[in-house]
DNA sequence: TCTGGGGTCCTAGGACCC
DNA sequence: TCTGGGGTCCTAGGACCC
C-alpha cells in the first residue's frame, strides 16, 4: 500500500456485448447476450439492457433465454474482442509502461512509473477521465469503468463501485472505511465457498473479517489463502503491478451438447483438442512436460488424470497419444459431457532448440507400446505393493506406490518416453499377480535401489 | 435443456533426496 | 531399531477469476 493513489484498474462495461453493438447499430439499445448458444450454453457477457431482466454472467443460457427472450442471443466473435482489447491495451501502454492485464477488457496500471507530474487525487482523476475519453474514441464508443487507489485490491474493487461507466479515485487513507462496510465477497479470492466458510463462523463483512485473528483465519482457509485475506481486510496489499507475465499453461476443452459414450469418437474429440493445443504451442514458441486430460462425467463430476514427460514437447502425436492413454484411466461408460487437453510444465521452445538433435521429425517416432502381460522382472518391489513392478523390452515398468505402476516408454530408438502412472485397478492394465522375483527382494533390501528407480523417475535414464 | 472455456493458485499425500 | 526433517517433484482435486 502506498502513499500516493497511483494504482488504477479499468474495466471495459459488457465488453463482448458492447463490441457488438458497436458494430451492429441495430442491436444498440437493446438486450443482448454473448456466450454459448448451445443447450449446454452459458452466458459470457449480457449487456445492460439485459442485466435488467436478471440476465448474469455464468448463467445458463437456457435460464437467460427465459428470462428474456427476446434478446439477441451471440456466440462470440473473439477476434473482433481481442482487436479492441488491443487498442485500449496500447492506450494504457502509452500511459504507462508498467501494465498487467488480467483479461481482454481488464487491466491494472501503475501510474507510479508513469510520467507524471501531480499524482494528487485531483490529478490522477484528470488522468482517468482523460483515460476514458480515449478508450471511447480509439475503440470506437465502448465504455471503461475506472478505479484509482493506493492499492491493486482497492482500485479494483473502486473500478466495480460505479459502474457502468464509472470512474472511483480512493484517496489514500480512506481504504479501509470504504472496505469495512462491504461485504467479505468484494475481495478479489472470496468466493461462494470461501463466503461460505466465513459465514458459518459468523463474518459477513470486511468489518466482521477484521475481528478474526489470523490464526483463526489460517484454521478456517488453509495457510496462504488464511494470511493473505488478513491483510487485504485491512487493505494492506503490496502487490506489484507486472507486466509480463509468462503462461503456465495451455489447453482445450468441449462441453458436448449430449453425453458421449463411444470410445471412438472419445478418441478422436481428444486428438482434435491435442491439435488445437500443441498449435498454439508451437505459434508461442513454447513446450511443455505435463498432459492433463479434464473428463467431466454426465453427473458432472469432474476428473484430472496427467503425466509428465521426461523433456517438454509441442508435438501433437505425442500429446494425443498420452492424452488418449490417460482417458484409458478414467471409467466413461456413464457418458462424457466434457472432454479436454492442457499441457503444462512449459518451457521455452527456444531453449530447447539449443539441444535439438538432428532428426527434423523427432514427433514421429511411434512410441512403443508396452504389453504389461509381459512384464517379467520386477525392479523393485516391497512387502505389500498389490502389482509387480517391472522392466520388459519396451520400457520400464516400476512401482511408484502400492497399487501403483509407473511406466516408461524408452527404446534405444527413441529415447526416454513419457511416464505414466497406472493405477492397480486401472483395466488397461491387468497386471499378474506373482511372487516377486528374487532379485527383486535383494534390490528393494539393497541400499540404493530406491535411489536409483528415483533417477529413473525423474526421466533421468542418464547414465551417472 | 441447470451448471462454458481459458486460465491461476493452493492443498495434500506419497516418493524421493540429502 | 521404533522411526528425522527439510525440500522438491508429481498427481488429483478444488476454489476462484474473467
Amino acid at each position: 500500500m502506498r502513499a500516493e493513489a497511483t494504482i488504477l484498474h479499468v474495466d471495459l462495461d459488457a465488453f463482448f456485448a458492447a463490441v457488438e453493438q458497436r458494430d451492429k447499430p441495430s442491436l444498440r439499445g437493446k438486450p443482448v447476450i454473448v456466450g454459448g448458444v448451445g443447450g449446454r450454453g452459458v452466458v459470457a457477457t449480457a449487456s445492460y439492457e439485459a442485466r435488467v431482466y436478471g440476465v448474469r454472467s455464468a448463467m445458463s443460457s437456457a435460464e437467460a433465454r427465459s428470462r428474456c427472450p427476446h434478446a439477441a442471443f451471440l456466440t462470440g466473435r473473439f477476434d473482433a474482442y481481442r482487436a479492441s482489447s488491443a487498442q485500449v491495451m496500447a492506450l494504457l501502454r502509452r500511459l504507462s509502461p508498467l501494465v498487467e492485464p488480467l483479461s481482454l477488457d481488464e487491466a491494472f496500471v501503475d501510474l507510479a512509473a508513469a510520467d507524471l507530474d501531480d499524482r494528487s487525487v485531483a490529478g490522477v482523476t484528470r488522468v482517468a477521465e482523460q483515460l476514458k475519453a480515449d478508450v471511447a474514441e480509439v475503440t470506437g464508443g465502448l465504455c471503461g469503468s475506472i478505479g484509482v487507489a493506493s492499492s491493486k485490491l482497492v482500485a479494483k474493487i473502486a473500478s466495480d463501485l460505479e459502474k457502468p461507466d464509472g470512474l472511483v479515485v480512493v484517496p489514500p487513507g480512506t481504504e479501509r472505511d470504504l472496505l469495512r462496510p462491504m461485504k467479505v465477497g468484494v475481495i478479489p479470492g472470496v468466493g461462494p465457498a470461501t463466503a461460505e466458510r466465513l459465514r458459518r463462523v459468523g463474518v459477513r463483512t470486511v468489518a466482521e473479517l477484521e475481528q478474526l485473528s489470523v490464526e483463526e483465519l489460517v484454521r478456517q482457509l488453509g495457510q496462504a489463502h488464511g494470511t493473505s485475506l488478513f491483510h487485504l481486510a485491512r487493505a494492506q496489499d503490496d502487490r506489484a503491478v507486472v507486466a509480463e507475465r509468462e503462461a503456465k499453461s495451455v489447453s482445450a476443452e468441449d462441453t458436448y451438447d449430449t453425453d458421449l459414450v463411444d470410445r471412438r469418437l472419445l478418441e478422436g474429440l481428444l486428438e482434435r483438442q491435442a491439435t488445437k493445443v500443441t498449435e498454439r504451442l508451437r505459434k508461442a514458441r513454447l513446450s511443455g512436460r505435463t498432459v492433463t486430460v479434464k473428463i467431466r462425467l454426465h453427473d458432472f463430476s469432474t476428473h484430472t488424470r496427467s503425466a509428465t514427460l521426461p523433456a517438454p514437447t509441442d508435438s501433437t502425436r505425442v500429446v494425443a497419444r498420452l492424452a488418449r492413454t490417460l482417458l484409458t484411466e478414467v471409467d466413461t461408460s456413464g457418458g462424457v459431457r466434457l472432454l479436454g487437453v492442457g499441457v503444462s510444465g512449459l518451457a521455452d521452445w527456444i531453449q530447447e532448440d539449443l539441444f535439438e538433435t538432428e532428426d527434423p521429425e523427432p514427433d514421429t517416432a511411434p512410441l512403443p507400446a508396452v504389453d504389461l502381460d509381459r512384464v517379467t522382472r520386477s525392479r523393485q518391489w516391497s512387502p505389500g505393493m498389490d502389482v509387480e513392478h517391472a522392466e520388459h523390452g519396451a520400457g520400464w515398468v516400476w512401482g511408484s506406490g502400492i497399487g501403483r505402476v509407473t511406466v516408461r516408454f524408452e527404446t534405444a530408438e527413441t529415447g526416454p518416453g513419457p511416464v505414466r502412472t497406472f493405477r492397480a485397478d486401472d483395466p488397461a492394465l491387468r497386471p499378474r499377480r506373482v511372487a516377486p522375483p528374487d532379485d527383486a527382494v535383494a534390490d528393494a533390501d539393497a541400499e540404493g535401489a530406491g535411489a536409483a528407480a528415483g533417477a529413473d523417475q525423474r526421466g533421468g535414464a542418464e547414465p551417472e
